[in-house]
DNA sequence: AAAAAACATAAGAATCGACTTATCTATTCA
DNA sequence: TGAATAGATAAGTCGATTCTTATGTTTTTT
């Protein structure tokens, strides 16, 4: 729930690759591990790392989890890259170019 | 200068304590290991993370360094976190509002 | 010129993180 | 009911990180 675990989540590379598909829609467990050459448990424990920073919720559907990203997940993020604002003036072209995208 | 290098280089709390600091200006090694319970190489190897994400600048000033926070070493996250700007609504407004102002 | 100061680099130890296999629970299906 | 499926948890392995001490380089000070 805070930066410092979303930013540990956010660290690896399967775990950014989970919210990227989860971010296409709800997934459960197995579709989460599809393409990915690990086992079972190890995509769980990532699981549990998303959960544990708040990135993520689940909702129990039978025998199977369905995961989403949780609405506000990444606001310590946001929040902790707003105290840095006074540097990205130089970028600020870049931005504009972002935010027309975000108002479409 | 990739989200991947970013997010490891934020997933220690040092580090965060080091671009902290920065961000109330320049400062040089000895400055940044200020209040750090950590041998002087400790500190250097965690400059060089931030500086190898891109992170941080340097410039050279006699026998010391001095640091600062690169203006848009901070991009590739922003431009992580929009792709999902679909997931916290909310938190996006208040980054598009940030962006408003820089942009007058 | 010698000593001190600021920082970097090297090598090794300790800790952490991401995996594995084995096993457990809960649910569904035959 | 028994077998299969979905997922979590436990315990251990291994490589990556984060420290340490030792030492090297460059610049400043005396």
């Amino acid at each position: 729930m805070n930066e410092a675990d979303i930013f540990k989540a956010l660290a690896d590379p399967t775990r950014r690759q989970m919210l990227e598909r989860l971010s296409g829609g709800e997934r459960n467990a197995t579709e989460l591990r599809e393409g990915l050459a690990m086992s079972q448990p190890a995509v769980s424990q990532h699981i549990a790392v998303l959960r544990g920073a708040g990135l993520i919720e689940e909702e129990k559907s039978g025998r199977q989890m369905r995961y989403r990203i949780r609405a506000d997940g990444m606001a310590p993020v946001v929040d902790w890259l707003t105290r840095y604002r006074g540097f990205w003036p130089e970028r600020v072209e870049r931005l504009k170019t972002l935010l027309r995208e975000m108002d479409q």
